[in-house]
DNA sequence: ATGACGCGCCAACAGGACAA
DNA sequence: TTGTCCTGTTGGCGCGTCAT
């Protein structure tokens, strides 16, 4: 194993302090449990068969599930190795450390920056998106990629890319349109970091009146907003096909980021932390945390010093509070 | 010009949560 | 126990880019 940087070797050695803390603690078998495994998807019943089945006509190792590791790990020790085998998906960001889950961050947003839809912004929307990518948007985006998804879960690299999109022509104040109907949806009414939870169920009801789901979500039945009532089921017109996608889940990305700093501000940010860690009750539903989530406490507190997520929002938060 | 590949978009699907 | 709702993931397709 030559040519890692210092970083890199630190890195290793945490990991594998964690794995011997873990095995010293009988826990081998839920580290097992919990370790990527590939899905084995049941067959779909409605998706369409190729009737001419033919070889995929792209090939590569990546879409072949292959893992890309370093050809110098062939000199690696056993324990280096089996801890850089552990480390098997780059995009589980429930693996990464702070510094890692910053720059993956970093990196998505600067990917999603560069796409062709930032070209149709005027220069004040361009303006006011850069403002807030620089401002706000990394944190965001660290919070909802570790903590937006189910049971306050991580998400997958594919979701967090199509909510940041959404989001961004938001906080640009660009708005957000569809090829189903005219017209651009919150056009000059762009997202700040200051909106509340409340204003952002007002842009959901609104959203759902634009182009409505095929159902409206269930907190905004019977919701009154300048555009009419969100009924059950809309009645006529165009429908968000995507299931959501279009605005109701970045939407809602937003809103549980609001809650999640206001949880902040009520409590503490070491109290918000260790409850999104698992440490405290969840509280969705009274559910028992799952072993996901306990296995992430003792993996926390096993490291010598502050859990890993605690340090990366404590460095956010200092520059926010 | 052609093929391989990456990526975005969209809709179907899976499965957990909850109500009846 | 069963059906419905909701949210996140997956797979198919088409387009753009790049190497040959």
């Amino acid at each position: 194993m030559k040519d890692l940087s210092q970083y890199e070797l630190q890195r290793l050695e945490t990991i594998r302090q964690n794995a011997l803390a873990m095995q010293a603690m009988g826990l081998q078998e839920a580290i097992e449990d919990v370790r990527w495994k590939p899905k084995i998807s049941s067959p779909s019943k409605q998706r369409k068969v190729r009737l001419d089945p033919v070889a995929s006509r792209r090939s590569s190792r990546r879409l072949a599930g292959d893992v890309a590791l370093d050809d110098d790990l062939g000199s690696a020790s056993e324990a280096e190795t089996a801890a850089v085998t552990a480390y098997r998906d780059p995009n589980d960001v429930s693996q990464l450390t702070a510094a890692e889950l910053k720059s993956w961050c970093n990196r998505l947003r600067e990917e999603v920056l560069q796409g062709p839809w930032r070209r149709t912004l005027t220069h004040e929307q361009d303006e006011r998106l850069l403002h807030a990518n620089s401002a706000w948007l990394g944190p965001f985006t660290e919070f909802t990629a570790r903590f937006g998804g189910k049971s306050e879960g991580p998400i997958s690299r594919q979701n967090i890319k199509s909510v940041l999109k959404q989001v961004m022509r938001l906080v640009s104040g660009a708005g957000i349109t569809s090829d189903k109907r005219d017209g651009v949806f919150a056009e000059g009414q762009p997202i700040t970091l200051g909106i509340t939870a409340e204003e952002v169920d007002t842009l959901r009801a609104e959203a759902q009146l634009w182009m409505p789901q095929e159902r409206s979500p269930a907190d905004l039945i019977g919701r009154s907003v300048k555009g009419g009532i969100v009924e059950k089921r809309p009645s006529k017109g165009p429908i968000d096909t995507s299931n959501g996608w279009l605005l109701n889940h970045p939407l809602m990305k937003i809103r549980l980021y609001c809650e999640h700093l206001d949880e902040v501000r009520e409590t503490s940010l070491e109290a918000t932390m260790t409850r999104l860690m698992g440490a405290a009750a969840p509280k969705n539903k009274g559910n028992a945390p799952s072993k996901l989530i306990q296995i992430r406490v003792v993996s926390a507190t096993a490291q010598r010093g502050p859990p890993l997520v605690t340090l990366l929002f404590s460095e956010v938060f200092r520059e926010q509070f």
